[in-house]
DNA sequence: GCCGACTCGAAAATATCTTTCAGAAGTGAC
DNA sequence: GTCACTTCTGAAAGATATTTTCGAGTCGGC
């Protein structure tokens, strides 16, 4: 058994340098040895597809002189050119990638819309990430660990990630409310004092619904946290740690509202993370016992499914 | 002699969306299976430089059980798993960074949570995007875009993207709902007819109270769509097009229900635009009118604030 | 025109992959 | 706890693919 990976002085053939070995070679190679030489430096991906023989039939040339042409390219025999040549497509294909910059078109095939929104996405994590003041992501963190109770302010798509870290906060025993109805929600700001917090989430940073209530908890004396996109937006006059969350561009199919959520998402998510690490203790527990009260209403199948 | 490379249908799994697919499918495997999958997507290149019989005494299994793992992951055999394997490898060795492959612990920095999670909320929309079946995406959203009334399941944090899914498709004209309410969810399913949509939004599958008004869905003759983390859990048996989404590695300070979350976002975005693409000359002006209409909720200052 | 070296492919030999099948391990019912 | 049942697993047989062997064909030199 050897299927060694030895790297040392001619060693194993490179992935990437195959073409240039190929035209090296070519003039050494016999009439029929150019020939698979030539078809597998000019469609890698689809002689990787295929077996001794088809390759063999492609060229019109044999078996034989397929693995001769591996022999001589440097790999052991065909088998392994054929690993090479699949990289090699993998490379190709993985190159093209940039494509992707462009903004979403109506008629856009659909894989594009998927490569497209995913590399947004991802996109706006990154930025966000990177944007994220950690000093005042933890300050929110020790507030909300300490709190006697929370609530968190959203409307429209943003109250769907009010009620996303509404739920996961609950989750690890904390209380908390979130509010999409905005009457409700200065009346319950109204009890808010200090140690309590409350939480905005806006993109926009100046939406109203959303602003009064954080105002309200502000003027009681609640700890206020802002999550938007805009840090210079009226909301952040009422807040005590602004957190701030990037968007990737928008566009007419694209509009903000989707594409501010993922990274809103991750604030939420970091927020959570960072409360379930200061009280592990508590919420240990507490997740496990949330977790096995989901189970019974998962199907009457057990865990692993079929 | 076929050896074939069709792509159209449900088509050979592309070598970037093979990591995503262990994560997606490692629940439904046996033990051996998990074992020979995990050897597989922790290393790729050793991987696919052995046989058979190599892998399969590497992770203490039979020749058979690698097979099978093939066959599972979507591939005809072993052999062509070592190729995507090999593309893989490649793509990995040119590409970038290998990651911070670390859990979040109890006494990481904030910092480091930020950093994590981030990259694995981007790590799980790269794997959904490349294991997301276009096909039926497609299949979906033309049914989406024709449809007299959409009904959406979901409960839990599912439910929220049910609401996200609502939200969008009431934005370009839809006529849509989400349902997280059980009862009212079959009570409403009953409604459904042939040539209306219903979606479950689950990650396990398994949910109960999302499958039974799929279930009736589907029966009444209505368009059924799933999207899950589970390709062969119990809500499929009803759906007519399923939408995988894959999941990060979940761990104590990370459930499931958050690392889903993001995928299931990314692929009701997804239908959000393919739809809004279909039915453009009604989204268009759908869209604008609604973000006229909030204009005017943002702030009594200006639209640009500050 | 004959010789020798080289090229080439058919078919045998080997390695690798796939399938089958029966025992092992786990699961649920009673 | 035990039994019946299903599911999982690996050994070995069977099928393919790859490599080697070997002799026929080709070309150039003398």
């Amino acid at each position: 058994m050897k299927e060694t990976f030895a790297q040392g002085g001619g060693g194993l053939p490179a992935p990437a340098a195959l073409a240039a070995k190929v035209r090296t070679l070519a003039p050494s190679m016999t009439r029929s040895m150019q020939r698979v030489a030539e078809a597998v430096a000019s469609d890698p991906a689809g002689c990787a597809a295929l077996t001794v023989t088809g390759l063999a039939e492609l060229t019109g040339t044999s078996e034989a002189t397929v693995v001769r042409t591996a022999r001589l390219l440097g790999y052991p025999g065909y088998r392994d050119l054929r690993l090479a040549l699949a990289g090699l497509a993998a490379q190709q294909q993985s190159g093209r990638a940039p494509a992707l910059t462009t903004d979403i078109a109506v008629d856009d095939p659909i894989a594009d819309v998927v490569a497209k929104l995913a590399y947004d996405e991802q996109q706006t994590l990154a930025d966000t990430a990177a944007g994220l003041d950690t000093v005042q992501l933890g300050a929110a963190v020790t507030a909300l660990a300490a709190a006697r109770r929370t609530d968190v302010y959203g409307v429209g798509a943003s109250g769907l990630v009010a009620q996303d870290l509404t739920q996961k906060l609950l989750r690890i025993g904390l209380v908390a409310h979130a509010h999409s109805d905005p009457h409700l929600a200065v009346t319950n700001a109204v009890q808010l004092r200090a140690g309590d917090v409350a939480i905005a989430v806006t993109h926009s940073g100046s939406t109203g619904d959303v602003i009064e209530p954080l105002r309200v908890a502000f003027e009681r004396g609640a700890t206020t946290v802002a999550v938007t996109g805009r840090p210079d937006s009226p909301v952040t006059q009422y807040a005590d740690h602004v957190l701030t969350t990037s968007t990737a561009r928008e566009s007419e199919l694209r509009p903000a509202a989707m594409s501010s959520r993922t990274g809103q998402l991750l604030v939420v998510d970091c927020l959570f993370v960072g409360v379930a690490q200061r009280t592990y203790d508590k919420a240990a527990p507490a997740l496990s016992a949330s977790y096995e009260a989901l189970a019974h209403r998962h199907g009457p199948r057990g865990g692993t499914s079929r």
